[in-house]
RNA sequence: CGGGGUAUAGCGUAGCCCGGUUAUCGCGCCUGCUUUGGGAGCAGGAGGUCGCAAGUUCGAAUCUUGCUACCCCGACCA
Protein backbone atom coordinates (compact mmCIF):
# COMPACT_ATOMS: atom_id res chain seq x y z
CA UNK A 1 0.00 0.00 0.00
CA UNK A 2 3.09 2.37 0.26
CA UNK A 3 2.68 3.14 -2.89
CA UNK A 4 0.10 4.91 -2.19
CA UNK A 5 0.05 6.35 0.97
CA UNK A 6 2.08 9.55 1.72
CA UNK A 7 5.35 9.27 3.08
CA UNK A 8 5.59 10.51 7.02
CA UNK A 9 8.65 12.47 5.61
CA UNK A 10 6.95 14.14 3.38
CA UNK A 11 3.72 15.25 4.85
CA UNK A 12 2.90 14.46 8.37
CA UNK A 13 -0.33 15.80 8.75
CA UNK A 14 -1.52 14.22 5.05
CA UNK A 15 0.19 10.91 5.86
CA UNK A 16 -2.28 10.65 9.09
CA UNK A 17 -5.40 12.23 6.84
CA UNK A 18 -4.31 9.09 4.34
CA UNK A 19 -4.33 6.54 6.29
CA UNK A 20 -7.35 7.21 8.77
CA UNK A 21 -9.40 6.96 5.17
CA UNK A 22 -7.56 4.23 3.89
CA UNK A 23 -7.38 1.77 6.71
CA UNK A 24 -11.11 2.50 6.68
CA UNK A 25 -11.38 3.47 10.55
CA UNK A 26 -13.01 6.59 9.92
CA UNK A 27 -14.20 8.79 7.21
CA UNK A 28 -15.53 13.18 6.63
CA UNK A 29 -19.11 13.19 7.11
CA UNK A 30 -22.27 15.31 5.99
CA UNK A 31 -21.93 17.16 8.79
CA UNK A 32 -19.13 19.76 8.83
CA UNK A 33 -16.80 18.43 11.67
CA UNK A 34 -18.17 15.09 12.61
CA UNK A 35 -17.08 11.60 11.29
CA UNK A 36 -18.12 8.48 10.77
CA UNK A 37 -16.38 5.92 12.26
CA UNK A 38 -16.28 2.74 10.57
CA UNK A 39 -16.52 -1.34 11.67
CA UNK A 40 -12.97 -1.56 11.19
CA UNK A 41 -11.83 1.41 13.40
CA UNK A 42 -15.03 1.12 16.33
CA UNK A 43 -14.13 -2.34 16.62
CA UNK A 44 -10.73 -1.29 17.94
CA UNK A 45 -12.56 2.06 20.06
CA UNK A 46 -14.72 -0.75 21.19
CA UNK A 47 -11.63 -3.27 22.32
CA UNK A 48 -10.52 0.40 24.16
CA UNK A 49 -13.94 0.44 25.73
CA UNK A 50 -14.09 -2.91 26.69
CA UNK A 51 -10.76 -2.78 28.26
CA UNK A 52 -11.64 0.94 30.33
CA UNK A 53 -14.68 -0.41 31.37
CA UNK A 54 -12.79 -3.15 33.15
CA UNK A 55 -10.66 -1.23 35.00
CA UNK A 56 -13.04 1.26 36.31
CA UNK A 57 -15.65 -1.17 37.47
CA UNK A 58 -12.11 -3.41 39.46
CA UNK A 59 -11.62 0.14 40.81
CA UNK A 60 -15.13 0.24 42.18
CA UNK A 61 -17.18 2.43 39.47
CA UNK A 62 -20.63 1.83 37.86
CA UNK A 63 -21.82 3.14 35.08
CA UNK A 64 -24.88 5.05 34.34
CA UNK A 65 -26.23 7.59 31.77
CA UNK A 66 -27.39 10.88 32.16
CA UNK A 67 -29.49 13.70 29.41
CA UNK A 68 -27.68 14.52 26.25
CA UNK A 69 -28.88 17.94 26.88
CA UNK A 70 -28.12 21.00 29.63
CA UNK A 71 -30.59 23.57 30.30
CA UNK A 72 -28.78 26.51 30.04
CA UNK A 73 -29.86 27.56 33.91
CA UNK A 74 -27.91 24.77 35.11
CA UNK A 75 -24.83 25.07 32.86
CA UNK A 76 -24.18 28.32 33.84
CA UNK A 77 -24.10 27.50 37.44
CA UNK A 78 -20.43 26.79 37.94
CA UNK A 79 -19.30 29.70 36.46
CA UNK A 80 -15.65 29.12 35.62
CA UNK A 81 -16.84 25.61 34.11
CA UNK A 82 -19.47 27.30 31.81
CA UNK A 83 -16.93 30.49 30.85
CA UNK A 84 -14.32 27.72 29.59
CA UNK A 85 -16.81 25.89 27.22
CA UNK A 86 -19.66 28.83 26.04
CA UNK A 87 -17.64 29.70 22.94
CA UNK A 88 -17.89 25.98 22.02
CA UNK A 89 -21.89 25.05 22.60
CA UNK A 90 -24.10 24.08 20.16
CA UNK A 91 -28.03 25.39 21.55
CA UNK A 92 -30.61 23.82 20.99
CA UNK A 93 -33.66 26.67 20.69
CA UNK A 94 -36.86 25.43 19.14
CA UNK A 95 -38.99 21.67 19.14
CA UNK A 96 -40.39 21.60 16.13
CA UNK A 97 -40.22 22.35 11.87
CA UNK A 98 -43.03 22.86 9.40
CA UNK A 99 -43.52 22.95 5.96
CA UNK A 100 -42.31 26.15 4.44
CA UNK A 101 -45.85 27.74 2.84
CA UNK A 102 -43.39 29.39 0.12
CA UNK A 103 -41.74 26.14 -0.78
CA UNK A 104 -43.92 23.13 0.31
CA UNK A 105 -40.88 21.02 -0.49
CA UNK A 106 -39.34 22.20 2.15
CA UNK A 107 -39.15 22.20 5.97
CA UNK A 108 -38.73 25.39 8.09
CA UNK A 109 -38.13 25.76 11.89
CA UNK A 110 -41.42 26.37 13.23
CA UNK A 111 -41.24 29.55 15.51
CA UNK A 112 -43.80 29.04 17.67
CA UNK A 113 -42.17 25.96 18.81
CA UNK A 114 -39.54 28.33 20.62
CA UNK A 115 -38.57 26.77 23.63
CA UNK A 116 -38.67 28.93 26.87
CA UNK A 117 -35.61 27.63 28.20
CA UNK A 118 -32.25 26.90 25.30
CA UNK A 119 -31.22 23.23 25.87
CA UNK A 120 -27.25 23.26 25.35
CA UNK A 121 -25.91 20.05 24.11
CA UNK A 122 -23.40 18.77 26.51
CA UNK A 123 -19.66 19.31 25.67
CA UNK A 124 -19.36 18.09 29.09
CA UNK A 125 -21.68 16.61 31.75
CA UNK A 126 -20.65 18.08 35.36
CA UNK A 127 -23.43 20.30 35.10
CA UNK A 128 -26.26 17.63 34.43
CA UNK A 129 -24.58 14.99 36.66
CA UNK A 130 -24.20 17.59 39.92
CA UNK A 131 -27.49 19.04 39.72
CA UNK A 132 -28.72 14.69 40.11
CA UNK A 133 -26.33 14.07 42.73
CA UNK A 134 -28.05 16.81 44.76
CA UNK A 135 -30.64 14.68 45.12
CA UNK A 136 -28.91 10.90 45.73
CA UNK A 137 -26.33 12.41 48.72
CA UNK A 138 -27.55 13.40 52.00
CA UNK A 139 -25.23 11.69 54.04
CA UNK A 140 -21.50 10.69 55.02
CA UNK A 141 -22.69 6.93 54.04
CA UNK A 142 -23.83 7.68 50.45
CA UNK A 143 -20.29 8.61 49.81
CA UNK A 144 -18.26 7.79 48.34
CA UNK A 145 -20.30 8.42 44.76
CA UNK A 146 -17.94 6.45 42.02
CA UNK A 147 -20.17 6.99 38.31
CA UNK A 148 -18.91 6.48 35.57
CA UNK A 149 -21.20 7.08 32.04
CA UNK A 150 -19.84 6.31 28.14
CA UNK A 151 -21.29 9.23 26.28
CA UNK A 152 -21.13 11.41 22.85
CA UNK A 153 -20.18 15.29 23.67
CA UNK A 154 -20.47 18.36 21.08
CA UNK A 155 -17.79 20.65 20.95
CA UNK A 156 -18.32 23.08 18.06
CA UNK A 157 -14.28 23.15 16.80
CA UNK A 158 -13.64 25.80 14.30
CA UNK A 159 -11.03 23.58 12.73
CA UNK A 160 -11.17 19.58 12.84
CA UNK A 161 -9.52 16.77 12.37
CA UNK A 162 -10.41 12.96 12.27
CA UNK A 163 -10.46 11.43 15.75
CA UNK A 164 -7.80 13.87 17.39
CA UNK A 165 -10.55 16.91 17.37
CA UNK A 166 -14.02 16.47 16.07
CA UNK A 167 -17.27 18.95 16.87
CA UNK A 168 -19.09 15.34 18.23
CA UNK A 169 -16.64 12.45 19.76
CA UNK A 170 -17.41 9.65 22.15
CA UNK A 171 -15.65 9.37 25.30
CA UNK A 172 -16.23 7.75 28.96
CA UNK A 173 -16.49 10.82 31.79
CA UNK A 174 -16.17 9.45 35.75
CA UNK A 175 -17.64 12.00 37.78
CA UNK A 176 -17.22 11.24 42.15
CA UNK A 177 -17.97 12.69 45.12
CA UNK A 178 -16.43 12.10 48.57
CA UNK A 179 -16.02 12.88 51.76
CA UNK A 180 -12.80 14.70 51.89
CA UNK A 181 -10.21 16.54 50.00
CA UNK A 182 -7.83 14.12 50.39
CA UNK A 183 -10.00 10.75 49.26
CA UNK A 184 -10.90 12.90 46.34
CA UNK A 185 -7.33 14.22 45.48
CA UNK A 186 -6.56 10.31 45.67
CA UNK A 187 -9.67 8.97 43.38
CA UNK A 188 -8.10 11.95 40.84
CA UNK A 189 -4.65 10.68 40.83
CA UNK A 190 -5.94 6.92 40.62
CA UNK A 191 -7.53 7.15 38.21
CA UNK A 192 -4.94 9.14 36.11
CA UNK A 193 -2.94 6.31 36.62
CA UNK A 194 -5.73 4.04 35.82
CA UNK A 195 -5.64 5.91 32.35
CA UNK A 196 -1.53 5.51 31.87
CA UNK A 197 -1.58 1.84 32.76
CA UNK A 198 -4.28 1.18 29.96
CA UNK A 199 -2.45 3.36 27.15
CA UNK A 200 1.42 1.56 28.32
CA UNK A 201 -0.14 -2.36 28.34
CA UNK A 202 -2.73 -2.05 25.75
CA UNK A 203 -2.13 1.06 23.43
CA UNK A 204 1.74 0.20 23.67
CA UNK A 205 1.88 4.42 23.56
CA UNK A 206 4.36 5.52 26.57
CA UNK A 207 3.12 8.12 28.64
CA UNK A 208 3.86 10.67 31.06
CA UNK A 209 2.08 11.52 34.26
CA UNK A 210 1.84 14.84 35.38
CA UNK A 211 0.28 17.96 36.52
CA UNK A 212 -1.45 21.00 34.39
CA UNK A 213 -0.34 24.31 34.39
CA UNK A 214 -3.58 27.02 36.05
CA UNK A 215 -3.35 28.37 32.13
CA UNK A 216 -3.99 24.54 30.89
CA UNK A 217 -6.22 23.51 33.54
CA UNK A 218 -9.96 22.18 32.86
CA UNK A 219 -12.39 25.17 33.11
CA UNK A 220 -13.82 24.37 36.80
CA UNK A 221 -11.13 22.03 38.40
CA UNK A 222 -8.44 22.60 41.34
CA UNK A 223 -6.22 20.21 39.57
CA UNK A 224 -5.92 18.81 36.36
CA UNK A 225 -3.66 15.54 36.08
CA UNK A 226 -3.10 14.29 32.69
CA UNK A 227 -1.37 11.52 30.95
CA UNK A 228 1.03 13.42 28.10
CA UNK A 229 1.92 10.76 24.57
CA UNK A 230 4.20 11.83 22.26
CA UNK A 231 3.77 11.72 18.63
CA UNK A 232 5.94 10.75 15.82
CA UNK A 233 6.62 13.96 14.04
CA UNK A 234 7.78 15.35 17.79
CA UNK A 235 4.26 17.12 19.02
CA UNK A 236 2.89 16.00 21.94
CA UNK A 237 -0.83 14.76 22.23
CA UNK A 238 -2.89 14.74 26.03
CA UNK A 239 -4.30 11.28 25.95
CA UNK A 240 -6.37 11.93 28.73
CA UNK A 241 -7.46 14.05 32.08
CA UNK A 242 -8.28 13.47 35.35
CA UNK A 243 -9.60 16.37 37.62
CA UNK A 244 -9.93 17.63 40.89
CA UNK A 245 -12.61 19.78 41.24
CA UNK A 246 -12.64 20.44 44.82
CA UNK A 247 -15.85 21.79 46.08
CA UNK A 248 -16.41 23.91 43.13
CA UNK A 249 -19.53 21.77 41.85
CA UNK A 250 -20.80 21.23 45.06
CA UNK A 251 -21.25 24.84 45.99
CA UNK A 252 -22.38 25.71 42.31
CA UNK A 253 -24.87 22.85 42.92
CA UNK A 254 -25.77 22.69 46.74
CA UNK A 255 -24.56 19.23 47.26
CA UNK A 256 -24.49 18.71 51.14
CA UNK A 257 -23.88 15.57 52.78
CA UNK A 258 -24.21 15.36 56.60
CA UNK A 259 -20.85 13.98 58.52
CA UNK A 260 -20.22 11.52 60.88
CA UNK A 261 -20.04 14.29 63.30
CA UNK A 262 -23.49 15.22 62.37
CA UNK A 263 -22.46 18.52 60.79
CA UNK A 264 -23.01 20.24 56.70
CA UNK A 265 -20.24 20.06 54.38
CA UNK A 266 -20.16 20.41 50.93
CA UNK A 267 -18.43 17.13 48.78
CA UNK A 268 -15.83 16.83 46.95
CA UNK A 269 -15.76 16.17 43.51
CA UNK A 270 -13.50 14.30 40.76
CA UNK A 271 -14.19 13.88 36.87
CA UNK A 272 -11.82 12.50 34.66
CA UNK A 273 -12.25 11.47 30.91
CA UNK A 274 -10.54 9.69 27.62
CA UNK A 275 -11.94 9.82 24.34
CA UNK A 276 -12.11 8.84 20.76
CA UNK A 277 -8.56 10.80 20.65
CA UNK A 278 -6.93 8.01 21.69
CA UNK A 279 -7.01 6.88 18.49
CA UNK A 280 -4.82 9.11 16.89
CA UNK A 281 -2.51 8.72 19.73
CA UNK A 282 -2.62 5.26 18.65
CA UNK A 283 -1.96 5.84 14.79
CA UNK A 284 0.22 8.54 15.56
CA UNK A 285 2.77 6.50 17.46
CA UNK A 286 3.20 3.12 15.67
CA UNK A 287 2.15 3.42 12.36
CA UNK A 288 4.27 3.61 9.61
CA UNK A 289 4.55 4.47 5.84
CA UNK A 290 3.39 1.47 4.61
CA UNK A 291 -0.01 1.92 7.10
CA UNK A 292 -1.50 1.00 10.38
CA UNK A 293 0.48 -0.72 12.91
CA UNK A 294 -1.63 -1.79 15.56
CA UNK A 295 -0.64 -3.38 18.85
CA UNK A 296 -1.98 -7.49 19.37
CA UNK A 297 -3.69 -6.37 22.29
CA UNK A 298 -6.31 -4.03 20.70
CA UNK A 299 -6.02 -5.20 16.90
CA UNK A 300 -9.50 -6.22 16.17
CA UNK A 301 -8.31 -10.00 14.73
CA UNK A 302 -4.64 -10.46 15.94
CA UNK A 303 -4.03 -12.75 13.12
CA UNK A 304 -4.91 -12.87 9.57
CA UNK A 305 -4.40 -16.37 6.90
CA UNK A 306 -4.14 -15.91 3.61
CA UNK A 307 -4.46 -18.92 1.45
CA UNK A 308 -2.34 -18.99 -1.89
CA UNK A 309 -3.72 -21.45 -4.02
CA UNK A 310 -4.41 -22.55 -7.36
CA UNK A 311 -7.94 -23.82 -8.58
CA UNK A 312 -10.71 -25.67 -6.45
CA UNK A 313 -8.70 -28.31 -5.32
CA UNK A 314 -6.31 -26.74 -3.56
CA UNK A 315 -7.90 -24.00 -1.77
CA UNK A 316 -9.62 -27.09 -0.31
CA UNK A 317 -6.68 -28.64 0.57
CA UNK A 318 -5.46 -25.45 2.15
CA UNK A 319 -8.41 -24.73 3.96
CA UNK A 320 -8.29 -27.93 5.84
CA UNK A 321 -5.02 -26.74 7.26
CA UNK A 322 -6.34 -23.46 7.84
CA UNK A 323 -9.20 -23.98 9.85
CA UNK A 324 -7.54 -26.23 12.05
CA UNK A 325 -4.71 -23.44 13.03
CA UNK A 326 -8.09 -21.21 13.16
CA UNK A 327 -9.75 -23.79 15.58
CA UNK A 328 -6.51 -23.71 17.66
CA UNK A 329 -5.38 -20.27 17.52
CA UNK A 330 -9.01 -19.25 19.04
CA UNK A 331 -8.37 -22.05 21.75
CA UNK A 332 -5.74 -19.76 23.01
CA UNK A 333 -7.60 -16.88 22.83
CA UNK A 334 -6.11 -16.04 19.71
CA UNK A 335 -8.63 -13.83 17.68
CA UNK A 336 -8.02 -14.94 14.14
CA UNK A 337 -9.38 -14.09 10.30
CA UNK A 338 -9.54 -17.10 7.30
CA UNK A 339 -9.67 -14.79 3.90
CA UNK A 340 -10.76 -17.17 1.66
CA UNK A 341 -12.27 -14.54 -0.75
CA UNK A 342 -11.74 -15.54 -4.27
CA UNK A 343 -12.20 -12.42 -5.18
CA UNK A 344 -9.14 -10.34 -4.09
CA UNK A 345 -5.02 -11.89 -5.30
CA UNK A 346 -2.91 -13.10 -2.36
CA UNK A 347 -0.83 -10.04 -3.18
CA UNK A 348 -3.76 -7.25 -2.76
CA UNK A 349 -4.86 -9.35 0.43
CA UNK A 350 -1.14 -8.77 1.44
CA UNK A 351 -0.98 -5.05 0.85
CA UNK A 352 -4.67 -4.65 2.31
CA UNK A 353 -3.71 -6.21 5.80
CA UNK A 354 -0.54 -4.15 5.96
CA UNK A 355 -2.45 -1.27 5.20
CA UNK A 356 -4.76 -2.32 8.16
CA UNK A 357 -2.03 -3.27 10.54
CA UNK A 358 -3.02 -6.67 11.16
CA UNK A 359 -0.13 -7.75 13.75
CA UNK A 360 0.75 -11.26 12.06
CA UNK A 361 -0.01 -12.82 8.35
CA UNK A 362 -0.09 -16.16 7.84
CA UNK A 363 0.30 -17.59 4.33
CA UNK A 364 -0.15 -21.13 2.92
CA UNK A 365 0.54 -22.38 0.01
CA UNK A 366 1.16 -25.50 -2.28
CA UNK A 367 4.35 -25.64 -1.24
CA UNK A 368 3.68 -25.43 2.68
CA UNK A 369 1.11 -28.24 2.04
CA UNK A 370 4.23 -30.45 0.74
CA UNK A 371 6.72 -29.62 3.73
CA UNK A 372 4.13 -28.88 6.10
CA UNK A 373 4.57 -25.28 6.93
CA UNK A 374 3.44 -21.79 7.17
CA UNK A 375 4.50 -18.71 5.80
CA UNK A 376 4.79 -16.51 9.11
CA UNK A 377 4.61 -12.37 8.51
CA UNK A 378 5.22 -9.50 11.20
CA UNK A 379 3.56 -6.61 10.62
CA UNK A 380 5.94 -4.52 13.40
CA UNK A 381 9.14 -5.70 11.76
CA UNK A 382 7.92 -6.28 8.02
CA UNK A 383 9.47 -9.33 8.93
CA UNK A 384 9.03 -13.18 7.02
CA UNK A 385 9.41 -16.35 8.59
CA UNK A 386 8.49 -19.90 7.46
CA UNK A 387 6.77 -22.25 10.83
CA UNK A 388 6.57 -25.73 11.30
CA UNK A 389 2.78 -26.08 10.81
CA UNK A 390 2.80 -28.18 13.90
CA UNK A 391 4.72 -25.29 15.53
CA UNK A 392 2.99 -22.49 14.32
CA UNK A 393 0.12 -21.70 17.35
CA UNK A 394 3.18 -21.07 20.18
CA UNK A 395 5.12 -19.69 17.54
CA UNK A 396 1.71 -16.93 17.21
CA UNK A 397 1.05 -16.93 20.77
CA UNK A 398 4.67 -15.57 21.21
CA UNK A 399 5.09 -13.22 18.27
CA UNK A 400 1.96 -11.51 19.41
CA UNK A 401 3.76 -10.84 23.23
CA UNK A 402 6.58 -9.91 21.66
CA UNK A 403 5.14 -7.82 18.80
CA UNK A 404 3.27 -5.52 21.73
CA UNK A 405 6.35 -5.44 23.88
CA UNK A 406 8.37 -4.10 20.76
CA UNK A 407 5.75 -1.52 19.90
CA UNK A 408 5.72 -0.14 23.30
CA UNK A 409 9.96 -0.14 23.65
CA UNK A 410 10.20 1.25 19.74
CA UNK A 411 7.65 4.08 20.76
CA UNK A 412 9.90 4.54 24.38
CA UNK A 413 12.93 4.89 22.30
CA UNK A 414 11.69 7.60 20.14
CA UNK A 415 10.18 9.13 23.39
CA UNK A 416 13.53 9.39 25.20
CA UNK A 417 15.52 10.49 21.88
CA UNK A 418 13.01 13.17 21.84
CA UNK A 419 13.41 14.28 25.77
CA UNK A 420 15.89 17.05 25.89
CA UNK A 421 16.78 19.62 28.93
CA UNK A 422 17.76 22.59 28.52
CA UNK A 423 18.80 25.87 30.16
CA UNK A 424 19.15 27.96 28.38
CA UNK A 425 16.26 30.07 25.97
CA UNK A 426 18.40 29.82 22.39
CA UNK A 427 18.77 25.79 23.50
CA UNK A 428 14.86 25.47 23.86
CA UNK A 429 14.41 26.91 20.61
CA UNK A 430 16.91 25.27 18.53
CA UNK A 431 15.94 21.91 19.98
CA UNK A 432 12.17 22.93 18.98
CA UNK A 433 13.06 23.45 15.76
CA UNK A 434 15.67 20.72 15.27
CA UNK A 435 13.56 17.61 16.58
CA UNK A 436 10.96 18.10 18.57
CA UNK A 437 9.85 16.54 21.29
CA UNK A 438 9.55 16.93 25.19
CA UNK A 439 11.79 19.56 26.59
CA UNK A 440 12.70 19.67 30.33
CA UNK A 441 13.50 23.46 31.47
CA UNK A 442 12.86 25.68 34.46
CA UNK A 443 9.84 28.14 34.48
CA UNK A 444 9.31 30.73 36.83
CA UNK A 445 5.68 29.97 37.73
CA UNK A 446 4.00 32.65 36.19
CA UNK A 447 1.24 32.31 33.56
CA UNK A 448 2.91 35.23 31.69
CA UNK A 449 5.96 33.45 31.21
CA UNK A 450 4.00 30.65 29.99
CA UNK A 451 2.03 32.86 27.64
CA UNK A 452 5.03 34.77 26.42
CA UNK A 453 7.03 31.25 25.86
CA UNK A 454 3.94 30.03 23.74
CA UNK A 455 3.67 33.28 21.55
CA UNK A 456 7.72 33.30 20.96
CA UNK A 457 7.92 29.27 20.33
CA UNK A 458 4.35 27.85 20.16
CA UNK A 459 5.28 25.41 22.95
CA UNK A 460 3.18 24.90 25.80
CA UNK A 461 3.85 23.92 29.01
CA UNK A 462 2.47 19.74 28.68
CA UNK A 463 2.48 18.89 32.55
CA UNK A 464 4.58 19.15 35.59
CA UNK A 465 6.02 15.70 35.67
CA UNK A 466 4.51 13.83 38.55
CA UNK A 467 8.00 12.12 39.16
CA UNK A 468 9.51 15.41 38.69
CA UNK A 469 12.42 16.28 41.32
CA UNK A 470 12.86 19.18 43.42
CA UNK A 471 15.71 21.39 41.99
CA UNK A 472 16.60 25.24 42.35
CA UNK A 473 17.65 26.73 38.81
CA UNK A 474 16.78 29.75 37.05
CA UNK A 475 13.66 30.27 34.46
CA UNK A 476 14.66 29.41 30.89
CA UNK A 477 13.05 32.12 29.82
CA UNK A 478 13.38 35.30 32.59
CA UNK A 479 16.08 33.68 34.71
CA UNK A 480 13.68 34.30 37.88
CA UNK A 481 14.36 31.64 40.19
CA UNK A 482 12.40 28.09 39.80
CA UNK A 483 12.18 24.91 41.78
CA UNK A 484 11.55 22.72 39.43
CA UNK A 485 11.85 21.60 35.77
CA UNK A 486 8.51 21.38 33.38
CA UNK A 487 7.94 20.03 29.82
CA UNK A 488 7.62 22.24 27.71
CA UNK A 489 6.38 21.05 23.70
CA UNK A 490 4.31 21.88 20.44
CA UNK A 491 1.22 19.92 21.28
CA UNK A 492 -1.70 18.87 19.28
C1' C B 1 -15.00 36.77 11.42
C1' G B 2 -10.68 38.60 7.73
C1' G B 3 -7.57 37.14 3.20
C1' G B 4 -6.88 33.64 -0.82
C1' G B 5 -8.59 29.39 -3.58
C1' U B 6 -11.66 25.35 -5.41
C1' A B 7 -16.40 22.96 -7.09
C1' U B 8 -16.73 18.28 -13.88
C1' A B 9 -18.84 9.91 -12.77
C1' G B 10 -17.57 6.60 -6.32
C1' C B 11 -12.28 8.97 -6.03
C1' G B 12 -8.53 11.91 -8.56
C1' U B 13 -8.59 14.99 -12.83
C1' A B 14 -8.39 17.50 -18.52
C1' G B 15 -11.27 21.04 -20.94
C1' C B 16 -12.65 27.16 -19.02
C1' C B 17 -8.38 32.52 -21.04
C1' C B 18 -10.32 32.32 -26.71
C1' G B 19 -18.54 29.84 -26.07
C1' G B 20 -19.71 25.66 -31.25
C1' U B 21 -19.92 17.68 -32.86
C1' U B 22 -21.18 12.50 -28.70
C1' A B 23 -17.29 16.37 -21.99
C1' U B 24 -11.00 13.96 -21.39
C1' C B 25 -7.96 10.60 -18.96
C1' G B 26 -6.48 7.39 -14.73
C1' C B 27 -8.14 4.53 -10.54
C1' G B 28 -12.35 2.05 -8.92
C1' C B 29 -17.02 -0.68 -10.51
C1' C B 30 -19.67 -4.72 -13.81
C1' U B 31 -19.23 -9.15 -17.51
C1' G B 32 -16.13 -12.93 -19.80
C1' C B 33 -11.59 -15.63 -20.47
C1' U B 34 -6.68 -16.39 -18.80
C1' U B 35 -4.47 -15.79 -13.81
C1' U B 36 -3.33 -16.49 -8.12
C1' G B 37 3.99 -17.10 -3.16
C1' G B 38 3.72 -8.97 -2.73
C1' G B 39 -1.82 -4.43 -5.34
C1' A B 40 -2.60 -9.59 -12.50
C1' G B 41 -3.48 -9.32 -18.13
C1' C B 42 -6.62 -8.88 -22.24
C1' A B 43 -11.44 -7.83 -24.33
C1' G B 44 -16.08 -5.70 -23.66
C1' G B 45 -19.46 -2.60 -20.59
C1' A B 46 -22.09 0.65 -17.10
C1' G B 47 -21.82 5.20 -14.74
C1' G B 48 -22.55 12.77 -15.64
C1' U B 49 -28.73 17.88 -13.18
C1' C B 50 -20.27 19.99 -15.41
C1' G B 51 -22.12 22.82 -6.97
C1' C B 52 -27.18 25.75 -7.07
C1' A B 53 -30.03 29.85 -9.28
C1' A B 54 -30.65 33.68 -12.60
C1' G B 55 -28.68 36.36 -16.83
C1' U B 56 -26.02 37.23 -21.82
C1' U B 57 -26.29 34.34 -26.51
C1' C B 58 -28.86 31.07 -32.21
C1' G B 59 -25.84 28.08 -28.76
C1' A B 60 -22.88 28.00 -21.92
C1' A B 61 -18.80 23.18 -18.27
C1' U B 62 -16.66 27.67 -20.70
C1' C B 63 -18.80 34.65 -20.19
C1' U B 64 -21.66 37.83 -16.09
C1' U B 65 -24.18 38.25 -11.30
C1' G B 66 -25.98 36.18 -6.84
C1' C B 67 -26.04 32.04 -3.52
C1' U B 68 -24.13 27.50 -1.21
C1' A B 69 -20.45 24.08 0.20
C1' C B 70 -15.54 22.71 0.92
C1' C B 71 -10.02 23.63 1.24
C1' C B 72 -5.61 26.64 2.68
C1' C B 73 -3.60 30.87 5.68
C1' G B 74 -4.84 33.93 9.96
C1' A B 75 -7.92 34.55 14.37
C1' C B 76 -10.28 31.08 17.92
C1' C B 77 -9.67 26.23 20.44
C1' A B 78 -6.74 22.09 22.53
Amino acid sequence: MGKNLTKRSEDYSKWYNELVVKADLAENSAVRGCMVIKPYGFAIWEKMQAELDKMFKETGHQNAYFPLFVPKSLFEAEEKNAEGFAKECAVVTHYRLKTDPDNPSKLIVDPNAKLEEELIVRPTSEAIIWSTYKGWIQSYRDLPLLINQWANVVRWEMRTRLFLRTAEFLWQEGHTAHATKQEAMEEAELMNNVYATFAENFLAVPVIKGLKTESERFAGADETFCIEALMQDGKALQAGTSHFLGQNFAKAFDVKFTTNQGKQDHVWATSWGVSTRLMGALIMTHSDDQGLVLPPNLAPYQVVIVPIYKGEEQLEAISQVANEIVDDLRLRGISVKYDNRDTHKPGWKFNEYELKGVPLRIGIGPKDLEKRTVELARRDTLTKEFVAKDAVVNRVALLLKEIQDNLFEKAKKYREDHYTTVDTFDEFKEILESKGGFISAHWDGTAGTEEKIKQLTKATIRCIPMDSILEDGKCVLTGAPSKQRVLFAKAY
